[in-house]
Parts: C-alpha cells; structure tokens; sequence
RNA sequence: GGAGGGGUGGCAGAGCGGUCGAAUGCGGCGGUCUCGAAAACCGUUACGGGCGGUUCCGUCCGUCGAGGGUUCAAAUCCCUCCCCCUCCGCCA
C-alpha cells in the first residue's frame, strides 16, 4: 500500500502520479474516508482518558463510569467502521509509477529501450523441435498444460541450474520456497484484491496456489525488522496461473500455460537503492539471454500497463521465430515499500528510526524461455548449458 | 487424525482482575573511571496512531499471538481462530 502519510501531505503530487494508472479516483475516495476517521478519533480518545481512573472507583462514580461505557461503546463502533473503510479503499490505491515510465496503457505503449541478436526470418513452432505431449495432457489436465519429456526435460532442468548459478555469482541467495500460501501472503504482494481471476484456490484449506515464487520470497521476510540489507534471492518454484482472463489468447503449444517453472530474483534494499537495484536486476536478466545467444530486446513498460505494486518494468521480450515477433520472457519490477507496507516489513535505518525497505523481482529464467531456444536454435542447446547436464542437441 | 503444553519488549523470563507498557537478567546505547581497554558503577533502551509545535520533542489514545465477550476496570477470566513445542497414529 501507498504511505498514507505522505499522500495526505501531498494528496495533488499523489493524484497525477495515479491518474497515469487510472486511479485517481481510488485516492480521492480513501482520503475522504480517511477524513472521516480522522475526525472520530480525538472524540474517542477523550472518551477513553474519562474513563480512566486509578484504583478502585467511590461508589457515586460507578454511575458516571457506566454512562461514559455506553457512550464509548456506540462511538468505538462508528470509528471501526470508519477505520476498515479507509483500510479497504486504501488497499485498492496502487503503487503511484515512477516519472521514468512511459504514458499510456497498452503493450504497445511500452518504450523500446534496444534490442540485441540476429532474429531468424522464420524457424520451426517449439512443440515441433522438442517433446511436449499436449493431447496427452489435456486428457489428464484439461488444456494449457503439458509434459517436459526426454531431451527436452533436460535442457529445462540445466537452464534451471544455469539461472542459479549465475544468480548466485551476483550474490542471490538460492531459495526453493511454498508455493502454497495463506491470503496474507498474496494481498501483502499485491495480488488481492485485484487479480484474484489468475489465482487458483484452495477452499478447503483457505490456501492459494502462487503464479510466482514472489509471493513467498516477499512474505519470507513478513512483519519481520531487517537488520541488514540488502537481502538477495533466488526463488526455483513451480508457478500456477488459471488465465481465465486469457481465453483464445496464445492457445499454440506451450506458450501459455497453467502451470510452469520458474528461477526468480528477489530483493529487498534501502529505500535510496531500489532504481539501482532495478538497473542491475535487468543487467543479470541481460547477462542470462545473451550467454543463451537468443536474440530480445528491452522494454519499459508503460505506466498504465504496471500491475498495482510497480511503481516501474523492464520487460525482456525474445524473438520466437513461430511468431515472427518479440514476446515476453522476463520482467522485472520495482515495488518500492508498496509491498514491504503491506506486509509489515521494516529494518533499522539508524539509532531509533524504522523504515519500511523496497523490494524488487525479476525473472531469472522460466520454461518460455525453453521454447524460445528450441524455435531460434532448431534444437542446438548452447554450450553454456553442456556443462548443467544438458544434450547438445534435442532429440524427440 | 488423537492427547497434552505454550505464545509477554532485541533475546531470556516474571506477572495470572485495578497501583502493569509490564519485575529481573542478558544484549544495545550514553556516561564515570583509564594513556587506552576490560571490569565495576550510574543512567538509558518496545511499537503504532491522533493532535500541537516540527533534524526532534510534547501530549493524549491503542497494543502483552489475532479477533470477540464478561467487568466501572483484563497481559490476567470466558469463547473462536492462528502459530510453536512434546507424545501417539499415518506417511514421502
């Protein structure tokens, strides 16, 4: 959540920033309602410090106590009330974007930033190169999902590694975290209330399945007081997406599916290094592509495009030859203190003082990337990969 | 799944209806002593919110796992939930 401080000093700076994400109106709605809090508090307050009285109370003022009790009462209701109203709208206000991301809300409004590689005019649709077992799948699952087989189960598994050690040589710390959390976990990352069409549930046992390891590196650290940053991870999980809002949308083969696995950087730093940190978790992501030789380029997302936690995305989209055309293998974001304020995180900043520190995300390395290979390499694994176990070719 | 025990400040650990935001110890910070250090001694040391002045302070309110209840009054009594530990069962 945004700091409800300083958008009341600053509702007008606040108020821009947000219409760039069209929620200029969310604001406007949770500082009315904080308003009213606001006024009810020094009542109740006063009310409260009345009823106070130290050791046992004279006959006479039992009466005077009672009468202030129900007064209390009535008026404790009405600022609750008024409190989980602000709360509820000000869960909805999301991470104002920084001045560096581009207007607009479309993918198309995303800014260039370069691109790196010889795209091939054309090649081979993955599922043609490596062995996935789609029919197979769907009559188990359902479809969007699939099986990893031989050779090409191989190369997943090396790239997984290959993601980890390089991660780590720029000093992430390798996690394999739960993918199954609690609401707290997923609404403090930003996923509730808003994106609940992408999140499989668990009713039964009121637990959700995380579409990235995010969520639980975010939550490791929840409601904790950090005593020293920066703290530097790698996630290795299985991610679960419904996609119920991506239906007909990049139904071929393995593009798009319920189920993947994914190496994720997180970080958690002091508020003043979170662009920097931003900056290098790209450099990593660019450093990983480039090793692989697969030709991408660089964009930075546009402002209304950002989901409610960033504030700013660099997204790295490679060329899938099937598709004539760039697409989406890793993005990273920087959430600032959206996220650590949600879930209660801090770390001392110095004697007496408490801050709330910044984190950021961004993919190391998914199963897409998988299949950007096989279609721009027609089956050739890069060297890099030889010594993670991979074949040098795949085989079906 | 069954049976017990427990969740208190950075940590350990008392308190079990009002004088408790909370003893004591450790740790941290400041000081005395010292050429310097150790030891000893003295002082200080939770978080959040409203308001007023605003590098910081004053004042009031809230917080002893979370939420509800009883009471004029709850860390202390009652209910629900969450978490941790021990034992039994089951199991990769």
């Amino acid at each position: 959540m945004i700091d409800l401080r300083a958008a009341r000093a600053d509702p007008g700076r606040f108020r821009a920033a947000l219409a760039r994400k069209g929620a200029a109106e969310a604001l406007d709605a949770m500082l009315a309602a904080d308003e009213r809090w606001r006024a009810l508090v020094p009542r109740v307050d006063d009310l409260r410090s009345r009823q106070r009285v130290k050791g046992k109370p004279a006959p006479e003022q039992l009466e005077e106590l009672a009468r202030l009790k129900d007064e209390l009462r009535e008026l404790e209701q009405e600022l609750a009330a008024a409190e989980a109203e602000r709360d509820e709208l000000l869960a909805q206000v999301p991470n104002p974007p920084d001045p560096t991301a581009p207007d607009g809300a479309s993918e198309e409004d995303a800014e260039e930033l370069r691109r790196w590689g010889d795209p091939p005019a054309d090649g081979p649709e993955h599922t043609e190169v490596g062995r996935f077992e789609l029919e197979r799948a769907a009559r188990l699952s359902g479809s969007r999902f699939g099986f990893l087989v031989g050779d090409t189960a191989l190369v997943a598994l090396a790239l997984y590694r290959f993601a980890v050690d390089r991660a780590g040589a720029h000093g992430h710390v390798p996690v394999v975290p739960p993918v199954l959390v609690r609401e707290e976990a997923m609404y403090g990352t930003g996923f509730f209330p808003t994106d609940r069409s992408n999140i499989y549930a668990l009713e039964a046992d009121e637990l959700y399945l995380t579409g990235t390891s995010e969520v639980a590196l975010a939550g490791m650290h929840m409601t904790e007081i950090l005593d020293e940053l920066p703290l530097r991870y790698c996630g290795i999980s299985t991610c679960f997406r419904r996609e119920s809002g991506a239906a007909g949308k990049d139904t071929r083969g393995m593009f798009r599916v319920h189920q993947f696995n994914k190496v994720e950087l997180f970080v958690y730093c002091e508020p003043g290094r979170s662009s920097e940190e931003h900056d290098r978790l790209l450099a990593i992501e660019e450093e990983l592509v480039q090793a692989l030789g697969l030709p991408y380029r660089v964009v930075n997302v546009a402002a209304g495009d950002l989901g409610a936690s960033a504030t700013k995305k660099y997204d790295i989209e490679a060329w899938f030859p099937s598709q004539r055309r760039y697409r989406e293998i890793t993005s990273t974001s920087n959430t600032t203190d959206f996220q650590a304020r949600r879930l209660g995180i801090r770390f001392r900043a110095g004697e007496k003082r408490l801050e709330t520190p910044h984190t950021l995300n961004g993919t190391a390395v998914t199963d897409r990337w998988l299949l950007a290979l096989l279609e721009n390499f027609r089956g050739e694994v890069p060297d890099v990969l030889r010594g993670y176990g991979a074949p040098p070719r795949v085989e079906r």
